[in-house]
RNA sequence: GCCCCGGUAGCUCAGCUGGAUAGAGCGUCCCCCUCCUAAGGGGAAGGUCAGAGGUUCGAAUCCUCUUCGGGGCACCA
């Protein structure tokens, strides 16, 4: 079972062609090509060439060499072998059986059996009329045909600020789920609150701690508490509106509590620190305990909320995990899965037999004392999700859970839902360079970097490209020293300098008395013809395609790549050739160009939340 | 021991899901502003695609084994 579903774009095409030549996009330009080799192959069926209860996926792909014309099919090559004939015989067949169309200039067989298509002059050209017309929708599409996604991604823990890890899967998730959004699906972003465990405890645990160091206690700090220095502000914030009014000794507090680590491999930290929140418990009780609580967990998800907020990152939806318990909801599932026998009690405890839907043992879902694990909500969770009407649900995680996923797939199917509509994106970690050196990650020690630090320092467009810049499977080493140097060296200032070049080439024809004319442009588009220019009309044609391909694969580093190889065309074409050339229609058909390009960059970028300035 | 991810140029990474002569950025070397921003461009050098088998017309890509690196294997979250 795929962790990760990969999507074909090579469609079987079933609907009737057309080959109206209007508004051609490259998408279509591809699209319409399937349909030609389509209706060739169905009568090479009809004629017997070809068996006729194939179906076959007709594969069409951009050349890498221009030699190679526009597009090419391996079509002929696939089918060789069930159709029994030699693949350049059957490729000849094939193009003798093609439709006629205007948008194709040129059909020739190469290599082993290829299909290689070069298309019209015109064709070509009108991409940067549909890009015109289109603006801020070109690119966009409705492939997802309001299909309903929801992408939960982040998810941490509201026991600090996000760290840089968490700023990997803020930037990859808020991309993909971009990316789904503009072509077509309906997609919902959720952030999973955890605010009901263990972690949660010890959080309001650490900040009552600090609040009596504030009253003027003194004792050891336990060492598995959080150390950060925002759980001081937090104590003093309640201090400041409560005075001394929770305030216990600290020989009180701390009598008959088992001895916290030392380091030295006596005493135990867990035992410690879950005695220290009992106490806590049983000294404040419930009311007096949440507003130890309640304050962490306001002040730090508000904190986490706005950081997303300045980092671009938006949801719909905030689950807190304590509703999904008090609605009574993981008490049903658990029920639910008892009463259709996939539970059973062992050892004090009971367990889920996951083992019965492929993971490698099975896993607890009510301790022994009684306490429900975190993976009993994470049930609840996921089956509440699919309840909640979604077509596919996609969580990202960082690669680390990757574990986790057999159980929450076996969970799924146990409670009566396909496990295929959850798809787990896994990322892998992020590890922050400084000078050549690895910075520190630990969310206890208080000497991470935060998210945050880290966009002061680089700013948020290079935090966001940089972080997508690579797949998601991969490693990632981010180099600071790179993202913020404003230079060649980084590639979103390479990118967003060709935007602003664009921009700057608009001023200067206005400082020149000069005006643009749309008219005139449209009407001599066929004044391009230097290969700079036909390199730039095929780069602004596949972004559609990018698009399409980055969501479906959920790879948006294909778009990242794709925007500097669209910049690069730019500059390249900058360098070679002058835009305000006294030939007016030369030089509106050149500015029409660069205006479609300014265009398809400033859409790209904001698929990934860069900003595209005007200048710089 | 088992599971997941990765190993492609000196470095960091792409490689369109099996196609045609393996690419980019950085670094190194050479060159280009009387010209719309040189935050740019052109060129050169640089490869046993970790290794070995296999699958087929065809493999960096798929399968198996080996090896190296990262991560995971709780009644933690």
């Amino acid at each position: 079972m795929p962790l990760v579903t990969r999507h074909s774009y090579n469609a079987t095409l079933a609907s009737a062609p057309q080959f109206a030549q209007d508004h051609i996009t490259s998408l279509t330009m591809q699209k319409q090509l399937q349909q030609l080799l389509q209706a060739a192959i169905r009568k090479l069926q009809s004629q017997g060439v070809v068996p006729g209860d194939l179906s076959p996926e007709i594969g069409i792909e951009r050349t890498r060499d221009k030699k190679h014309g526009d597009f090419a099919s391996n079509v002929a090559l696939s089918l060789a072998r069930p159709a029994r004939r030699n693949p350049r015989e059957l490729a000849q067949a094939i193009v003798d059986a093609l439709p006629a169309t205007d948008a194709v200039s040129r059909v020739e067989i190469a290599g082993p059996g290829f299909i290689n298509f070069t298309m019209n002059d015109d064709a070509r050209r009108g991409i940067v009329r549909a890009i015109l017309e289109q603006n801020d929708a070109y690119g966009r599409s409705q492939i997802g045909k309001g299909r309903r996604i929801q992408v939960e991604f982040v998810s941490a823990n509201p026991t600090g600020p996000l760290h840089v890890g968490h700023g990997r899967g803020a930037a990859y998730g808020a991309a993909v789920a971009d990316l789904l959004s503009a072509c077509g699906f309906s997609v919902e972003r959720e952030y999973y609150v955890n605010d009901a465990g263990r972690q949660m405890a010890i959080l309001a645990c650490s900040v009552w701690l600090r609040y009596l160091e504030i009253c003027g206690e003194s004792f050891t700090f336990p060492s598995n508490g959080y150390r950060g220095a925002y759980i001081k502000e937090i104590s003093q914030s309640v201090a400041d509106k409560h005075g001394e009014a929770f305030r216990y000794a600290a020989d009180i507090v701390f009598s008959n509590i088992p001895a916290d680590a030392d380091g030295q491999g006596n005493g135990d930290k867990e035992a410690h620190i879950d005695a220290l929140i009992e106490r806590c418990h049983a000294l404040l009780g419930d009311e007096n305990y949440a507003v130890f609580a309640d304050a962490a967990l306001e002040n730090i998800l508000g904190d986490i909320r706005d950081d997303l907020g300045e980092f671009g990152v938006e949801y719909e939806h905030w689950y807190r995990e304590h509703t999904l318990v008090n609605s009574g909801k993981v008490e049903a599932a658990i029920n639910h899965l008892r009463d259709a026998g996939h539970l059973y009690e062992a050892d004090g405890a009971w367990w889920f037999r996951s083992t019965a839907f492929g993971d490698e043992k099975d896993r607890v879902v009510i301790r022994e004392n009684g306490q429900l694990t975190y993976f009993a909500t994470d049930i609840a969770y996921h089956a509440e999700k699919i309840e909640r009407g979604f077509d596919q649900i996609i969580d990202v995680w960082g690669a680390d859970h990757h574990g986790y996923v057999p159980r929450i797939r076996a969970s799924l199917q146990a409670m009566g839902h396909d496990p295929e509509r959850l798809e787990v994106l896994l990322v892998q970690f992020a590890i922050l360079y400084r000078h050549g050196q690895k910075a520190q990650m630990s969310t206890r020690s208080g000497e991470f970097v935060t998210l945050r630090e880290l966009r002061d320092e680089v700013g948020n467009d290079a935090a966001r490209f940089f972080y997508v810049l690579r797949k998601c499977e991969q490693h990632m080493d981010f180099d600071l020293d790179l993202a913020v140097s404003k230079s060649n060296e980084n590639p979103v200032y390479y990118i967003q300098y060709a935007h602003a070049r664009v921009c700057s080439v608009m001023r200067q024809l206005a400082e020149r008395g000069l005006d643009w004319n749309e008219t005139v442009a449209l009407a001599s588009l066929d004044r391009l013809q230097e290969t700079h220019e036909e390199d730039l009309l095929d780069t602004l044609a596949r972004f559609p395609e990018i698009v399409e391909a980055s969501a479906l694969n959920r790879e948006p580093h294909q778009l990242a790549y794709y925007l500097r190889d669209l910049a690069t065309a730019l500059h390249t074409y900058y360098n070679a050739h002058q835009f305000l050339v006294d030939d007016i229609a030369v030089r509106n058909a050149r500015l029409a160009l660069i205006l479609a390009t300014r265009q398809v960059l400033k859409n790209g970028l904001r698929l990934l939340s860069v900003s595209a300035p005007e200048s710089m």
